[in-house]
DNA sequence: ATAAGACTTCGAGCGCACTCTAAGTCAAAT
DNA sequence: ATTTGACTTAGAGTGCGCTCGAAGTCTTAT
């Protein structure tokens, strides 16, 4: 339901990040979006394509587990001014941080997995 | 508060693993563990080296997005017996192609986080 | 002997992140 | 003209995984 080469209606925004409409008007009510989604005459939600890089990279924040209060802070300083460059940069490289931990906790764990899987395999094959 | 060499408390097995012994005793309601939790005279429970392995394995498994319901289908097929074997090895490999699409994605997500910590340092430093 | 502290049970409560419902408006298709 | 289907809102409901509370028992230290 596009409604210019400009502008996106949220059926469509949910059919490119993979988050469904729901989840695109909560995340515009939590305060993640960088400022309210543009409307149409009918009060449609109309995205731009900065929208959309947006929520893209919104996406790659919460799937390695930041959480939505975190995203929001994130938000707020971006909103708050160029200014706060550095506090949005310390921001990201604490959550880096907690990502590599993560990634190290995983692999961790299909070494281990890997291992029992490899028990199985002797125990099925002899 | 161990009670003798081969058995330990619910306390010390937290200490151990790193969850909390209210998290010890919903796993073992949740049917996440392989057996019930031997006690003492006194009903308190008495773990096995063996029961501090299974729950170690089983934090990686958690640690790895296992939902607490598959955990349990695993644990019902290690109580059926030996002839579920292919059938847990199948549990395990579904879910290592799981983790391995968790590592993949996450890593994509931390290449795009990079690319705007790049950013950030590149105008600060400017 | 008493007090402190760890244990027990069962069930309720919580935090997070959606996810859905209901009632209503609007636009495009038949 | 009417039906279909997407959109709107505010607010309630859901599912997961713990997490805690209350009431009581038992052990250990003073």
């Amino acid at each position: 339901m596009t409604t210019s080469a400009q502008s996106l209606a949220i059926s469509d925004v949910a059919a490119l990040t993979g988050l469904s409409t729901h989840t695109l008007r909560y995340y515009e009510r939590a305060g993640l979006m960088l400022h309210p989604i543009d409307r149409s005459s009918t009060s449609q939600r109309q995205y731009s394509e900065a929208d959309v890089t947006w929520v893209t990279f919104l996406t790659k924040l919460r799937s390695t587990a930041m959480p939505i209060a975190r995203v929001r802070d994130y938000v707020e300083l971006a909103r708050a001014g160029e200014d706060t460059s550095a506090a949005r940069l310390e921001l990201l490289l604490i959550h880096r941080m907690n990502v590599v931990a993560q990634l190290e906790e995983m692999t961790k764990s299909i070494a281990a997995i890997d291992f029992k899987i490899a028990t199985y395999q002797e125990r099925i094959t002899a």
